[in-house]
DNA sequence: TTGTTTCGTCAAAACGCCGTCACAACGGAC
DNA sequence: GTCCGTTGTGACGGCGTTTTGACGAAACAA
């Protein structure tokens, strides 16, 4: 009988400074990364195309293609966030290390544990971190809480009876995606429901006068002729 | 009639001290942000939750309720993008900022150039939303999102109604390719839809009239004794 | 050029979608 | 059983959208 573990994210550390390497591999295992470790810009692409990392530790003096490229050439094949890890700190370089579309930035000398928290704050942008939101929904605005059945608006608690609450999480599961009512009944309700697709009208009439100014729709917006969608509003 | 413009990402700004908000503002302002200003934690709290804001600059040390405090209190019940703006500059300081779910954690004295490359960065990783994708077409110079039910052109967001959007998805499936009214009434429609051909036309004016230039159509383009096209040219 | 076909535009009419209301049906609490 | 909050339904009115027909302008063929 195997145990399911949850794969550990991998990080490709592209280093030619094998002492530096070293430390980013202690800090980085001991926090329950992968490490992939490549010396020179050449490797780095290669191991970035082939290992699937989840994330790239670059420096920029590197011998061969140099950091910076490597970052061009990886941005114009793929979303993989990227960390500058340099010597280099000069303004310009830090603006121009972002501007490529890094991630973050960070200069030597670094502490290794303030780099890992950094590596953390990228990814949980990027992936979800196991024991984070499982079972919340969250969106700019707003918290449903799935286990206490509890829905935050605003920082307002709002009490929305079972089909009300469904019906919202079936919009906030994927917020800004419109769905017709149809689909909606299905999200929310499941696939049995008999009844017909202007109930959900009534709820979302019923759902604005809770979490809405009167008039204004912002959240949940109808899209004509489609059905409705969740808007993280603008204003 | 009001011209329809992107809307500007919002920062929300809190710092006590004035001169160094003016500073921030001056150059989010300058980068294309509109900018909330809030003088106090509590301030802030509420400017976070009734602003709408699309990222939050946080300095720790605030009269009345603190940065981290304020920034736990916003991850409590929003995914907001958060970034330290501080003059704690200790490794603890930084880790325990991350940890909380900050995105970024920049020291005092800070260079605001910096400051809006980082802030770009963490927004360019949050924009984008997860969700079940129906897709999107893409062309030179638009975007239909069929999941949003949006239409992008040329960067400006054109709404749409649903029979105007199906057919400019009809044609931009298969660009600088010729249609029949037949078949676009098939294409965008379907196979059971009786009306005449010609309405195609009405729509197609229409659609003009919110993405042309008036007079000069250089995206959908007339064949004539044929139908119509989407052409893609170089803006 | 003239004649013929095709297209652009307009405005009104027809259509369908949505917000809302009131009430009926349902179900749990007591 | 009653009470009360929740959910489902049908109907109505308003309004944005779609369709249509007509007319003149433009494109084409001879």
């Amino acid at each position: 009988m195997s145990r399911r573990v949850p794969p550990l994210p991998k990080v490709l550390v592209v280093e030619d400074d094998p002492k530096t390497a070293a430390t980013l591999r202690l800090y980085l295992e001991r926090s329950g990364f992968a490490v992939l470790e490549a010396r020179d810009g050449a490797a780095g692409l290669r191991l970035a195309r082939e290992g699937g990392p989840d994330l790239l530790v670059l420096d920029v003096m590197l011998p061969g293609i140099d950091g910076l490229s490597l970052a061009r050439a990886m941005r114009a094949e793929s979303e993989v966030p990227i960390v500058f890890l340099t010597a280099r700190t000069t303004e310009d370089d830090k603006i121009q290390g972002l501007a490529i579309g890094a991630d973050d930035y960070v200069t030597k000398p670094f502490s290794p544990r303030e780099l890992v928290a950094r590596i953390r704050a990228v990814l949980r942008r990027t992936r979800p971190l196991p024991g984070e939101a499982r079972g919340s929904i969250r969106t700019r605005t707003m918290v449903l809480d799935l286990d206490r059945h509890e829905a935050t608006v605003r920082g307002r608690p709002v009490d929305l009876p079972p089909a009300e609450f469904a019906l919202l999480a079936a919009l906030a599961r994927s917020p800004e995606r419109a769905f017709s009512r149809s689909e909606l009944v299905t999200r929310a309700f499941g696939d049995g429901y008999d009844g017909l697709e202007r109930t959900i009208d009534a709820h979302v009439m019923r759902l604005r006068r809770k979490v809405e100014q009167p008039g204004k729709p912002r959240l949940l917006v109808t899209v004509f002729g489609v059905g409705y969608k969740l808007a993280d509003p603008p204003s």
